[in-house]
Order: C-alpha cells, then sequence, then structure tokens
DNA sequence: ACATCACTAGATTGATCGCTCTAGCGAGTA
DNA sequence: TACTCGCTAGAGCGATCAATCTAGTGATGT
C-alpha cells in the first residue's frame, strides 16, 4: 500500500476525472483513499486547489505513457496514430464512456478561475505534444509540422471524446480517427516531396 | 423585461456554461436573474437536473444559429469553415478565455451522471451536425461525407477550445482550424472529381 | 363580489461543503 | 527514559448546498 499522500492524489485524480472537481468533496476523496481526514491538509496545505493542481499534473503524466506505449510497437507513424484513437475507442467502452480524457473535465471547470490549475493543464498539454514529437519527426516531419499535427491531433481526440460520452457511442471517436489518420498522410507525403 | 422561467433559464444557461454545474448553486442562478427563490421549484418542478438539462437545450439552440450566420455571407464552404475558427479565436480572446463551447464544461460533468442531461447534450450536438449538413452537401458533398466532415470539425473546434483555454492562447484553434481547412478543400476535390 | 390558481416570496430543513482545530500516536534521537 | 516531530485522527467551525414548506399576491373567469 503507497503512502497516504500517494493514495490521497491518486484516489482524487481518479475522482476528478470521473466526477468533476467541483462535484469531487474532500471527504469522499479522504475516504475512498483510506486516508483519515486530518492528513490531508498536512500533505497539501493548499487545500483542495492544491490538491486539484497536483491531481491534473499525476494524471496528465501517467496518460502521457500511453505515448511511446502506443507509437513503440506501432510498424509506422500512420499505424500509430490509428491505433491510438482506436484504443481509445474500446477503453472509452469498456468503462461505460466514463474514463475519457482525465484532465479536460476539471481543466474546463478550472481554467478561469484558478491559476495554478489552468497552468498545471496547460503544463500537461504541453507536455503531451513534446512526448509526441520524437515519433513524428522520426517519420520524416519538420519540428513545426509535427507539433501542428500533434495539436490537431489532440484537439480531435478530446472533442471526439466529448461527442462521445454525450453519444454514448464512438462514432465520433471513428470518425475524427479517419480524418486524423488522413491528415497524417498527407503530412508524410508532403514532407517526403 | 422576459419572463420569470426565461430569466432563470437564460441565466443558468450562463453560469453553468462560465463556472460549470456543480459550481453553480440554484442560489446563484435566482439571485443574477432577480428572481425569487421559491419560483424555481415551480417552474422546474425537476430541480436543479431538469433546469441543467433545459439549459443545455437553449445553448444549443442559441449557438445553433451561428452556423447559418457564419456561413451564409461566407463566398464558399471554406471560407466558411475559416470563419468559424476566426471567429471563435476572437470571441474566446475578447472574453477573456471564459466563452468557449457554452455545453462542454456541462456535458464532460453530467454525461455519466445524469441521463436527461447526457441526452440532452447529445441531441446539441446532433442538432449542430444536421444544421451544419444542407452547407455541406450545397457545396457538393454526399450527405454522408458531408456528416463526418461535420462531425470531425465540431470534435477539433471542441479540443481547440479545450487547449485554448487551457493555454490561454488561441495557437490550437488556429492549428486546427488551418488542417481543417485543408481537410474541407480535399473532400471537396474528391467530391468533385 | 368571489373563487380559482398560476406564481411569488422567503424562511427553513437536514446534509454537506472546505477547512481549522486540538489531541495523540509512534518512530527516531539523545 | 525523555523529547521531538512527522503524521494520524476526527470533532467541529461557519457557510452553503438542493430542496421543501407554508403563506401570500394578483390576474382571470364567472
Amino acid at each position: 500500500m503507497p503512502d497516504t499522500r500517494t493514495r490521497i492524489l491518486d484516489t482524487g485524480a481518479e475522482l476528478f476525472r470521473r466526477q468533476g472537481y467541483a462535484a469531487t468533496g474532500i471527504k469522499q476523496i479522504v475516504t475512498a483513499a483510506q486516508a483519515p481526514f486530518g492528513s490531508i491538509y498536512h500533505h497539501f496545505p493548499g487545500g483542495k486547489e492544491q490538491l486539484g493542481a497536483e491531481a491534473i499534473r499525476v494524471s496528465g503524466a501517467l496518460y502521457e505513457l500511453l505515448v511511446p506505449a502506443v507509437f513503440d510497437p506501432a510498424p509506422d507513424l500512420v499505424s500509430g496514430v490509428r491505433a491510438f484513437f482506436a484504443g481509445a475507442a474500446l477503453h472509452l467502452e469498456e468503462t461505460d464512456y466514463e474514463d475519457a480524457c482525465p484532465i479536460a473535465t476539471i481543466t474546463l471547470e478550472t481554467a478561469s478561475r484558478s491559476e495554478p490549475m489552468r497552468e498545471a493543464s496547460h503544463d500537461v498539454f504541453e507536455s503531451w505534444i513534446v512526448a509526441g514529437l520524437p515519433h513524428f519527426t522520426a517519420a520524416g516531419l519538420s519540428e513545426p509540422a509535427a507539433r501542428e499535427l500533434i495539436i490537431s491531433l489532440i484537439c480531435a481526440l478530446e472533442g471526439a471524446f466529448l461527442l462521445a460520452r454525450a453519444a454514448r457511442c464512438t462514432e465520433a471517436l471513428q470518425v475524427a480517427g479517419d480524418l486524423m489518420v488522413a491528415a497524417t498522410e498527407r503530412a508524410l507525403a508532403q514532407a517526403g516531396r
């Protein structure tokens, strides 16, 4: 069993992801984490806001691991992109449309109300972009072109998550994935020319 | 001054959009709407959940008006797509990165917790797709091709809103917009062939 | 004039919110 | 054996939550 602070942080990250920030109570987190209530303000003197900001970073770092996990075993970049959307769709279905992006909900809730949390969200998105860069430049794209393509990929994925959760159906992930696969192919063709 | 019910609904929609569902209190809504507290349960016997679901539909209907407002005056479809992203970026900047999608936050917060609200969100997204269809089929696309392109457009826009709000910068909207403009051009070229 | 009823008005409910507080436990050092 | 101190433990703070309640108002129909 990990230490109390880690347990609180991981549990908080999971609850924020599934229920949102405002709807998740401190008490609910410590109860779910099997941690004493008093401990939370020892480990997170900044209160819920600090816990939220750190949870965003934890969730972001965890999700970032998916980038090499999906792209490394893929035979080529386009297959990797395809696998990313397919994997996202599968996981969403398997979790009954609960587990989508770990930080999208809390980002939208807090970006305009807490500067530390907005910063954390921004850092996470930026880290995802950076994590993707080597896979796209290795395939022949210039760094600016790779960056733009990855940003578009994340946008498409995030938007598709939103529509898919509302529809309880993976159509949006399928459609947006197909478009991004085509866009990747075209970017590679243009770079190779 | 519109009647009480309308005032409550419009104010609720606006607050849910900016603060999220869970973070917005019933009392705050009636106060901002200058409505008596007791009235809300008369007009919305289903309580906050009913108010939320109706607010989603109201916001969705309002935002849907942007579709013809942007595409009708555009000289061609591609210009319309470009204008849509440019307009979104401008409006986001002008509102200090507060006013993005009117239903994204509340959708993510409630899709897995309230079936009526999830349905409302789904209906709104579907209505946006349908509202876009004539503009894309008129340009020569088949209905399935138009639908897929519009879904991708909405995904790209929603994701770009998310990243832009986190970054307090419109780069994502610019990049995703460019990609969707190119995708639209290619879809038209393929249809016209 | 009178009854009806949609609506206003807000006090009040019990629960829960984030957070602070004091008390005490227990491993490590002297 | 004393003492420190990181951490646990939870009672309790004022505030606020969504929701219910009764009482009253005012326009309408007869």
